[in-house]
DNA sequence: GTCTATAGCCCGATAGAC
DNA sequence: GTCTATCGGGCTATAGAC
């Protein structure tokens, strides 16, 4: 036999993972390497074994997880799916990665905006720009084929899409009496048919 | 005459409405009273003869914010609007509070979550559960009337409700191409009617 | 009402022992 | 891989001069 494929943890990815925790709780600024240390057991000057500064741990963080993100985006955008049927899938990717992911999304909801002025962070801003375009693009064409409404504007449709997906992040815990894809298809209910009951 | 009944802005009106704009833009904790005292043109020493303490000055934007919007939820409750108006007019308020407001609006999104956990600034707490219980009444009001679809989890119907207007505040600015008014009603009319083309 | 000057503390990061 | 010990600097807040 191989290799076992998934080998124990090493310490340093738990190491990553307490940081996320503690960066999506409190706040990467707000969130001390003294914190980090103590949550994991160690002093601080410990941490700088494993990494080079607080800095390079969000890094990682955040550029792991959008790696993944834009990998399963792009398989869908690619796919021959109408537009009705790219739009369910974007959205019900987007509330698992919530449910797997959930500190890194909360930590790039809650601090990008500040990392993306660092030239280190460029790739938030180009992948912030890539994500815009990819749903615009979705739709328009949608509206064009009459898949969706024409009477609105179309910039904010793409933000209130993106904004209802991803500030989920807020509540959504893993636990909860609803799992990430019954939330996902609650919200596609509202979001394409609405609240208001039916005339019927 | 008696006295302007609008004095020009005190100094410590200014100087508070400075702080929130740089509250809301970098955040409470990673905001110093260097940076408040630098961008009011003063030392930061000079600050403590306006306020106690920089704590004491984000109670103050919260409190006062928080006061005045209750006050206008209060009216469209207490009146004899049906549940469908008073929850149109109840997002037009809050789509008029980010215009109006919008430095302490960001501040409650981004900063209330840490502050409350202080005794301090237990009202969030009180004012949060004050605001749950209003939304949820009126929406467990309006699937009972028939006003709203049956089919849907009211706690996260409110959630959805609560979470796509108030999250407006992160890319709504006040000179943009809509106005509050329009962005309201494009948001209402997603909300109740949904994206998806009706079929004719 | 603002300034000078500083107290006391916490921050990220480093050097070298074990 | 973790510890001891610490550097240089930024933080909130204060005391007293002007």
């Amino acid at each position: 036999m191989a290799a076992a494929p998934v080998p124990a943890p090493s310490r340093r990815a738990e190491l990553l993972r307490i940081a996320a925790d503690l960066f999506a709780e409190r706040g990467y600024k707000t969130t001390t390497v003294r914190d980090i240390a103590d949550a994991a057991g160690i002093l601080s000057g410990s941490l700088y074994h494993h990494f080079d500064s607080k800095e390079s741990m969000v890094d990682e963080i955040l550029s792991t997880f959008q790696a993944g993100l834009f990998a399963e985006y792009d398989a869908v955008i690619a796919s021959e799916d109408d537009v009705r049927t790219k739009l369910e899938r974007l959205v019900h990717i987007s509330f698992a990665a919530i449910d797997r992911d959930r500190p890194a999304v909360a930590i790039f909801q809650n601090d990008a905006g500040a990392l993306a002025a660092d030239d280190r962070f460029a790739y938030l801003r180009e992948n912030n720009e890539r994500f815009q375009t990819m749903w615009s693009d979705l739709i328009n064409e949608g509206i064009r084929t009459g898949a969706l409404r024409d009477d609105l504007d179309p910039v904010l449709t793409y933000r209130f899409i993106r904004d209802t997906v991803w500030v989920a992040v807020g509540w959504y815990r893993p636990g909860g009496p609803l799992g990430a894809t019954e939330v996902a298809e609650q919200y596609l209910a509202i979001l394409l048919d609405g609240l208001g009951a039916r005339a019927s």
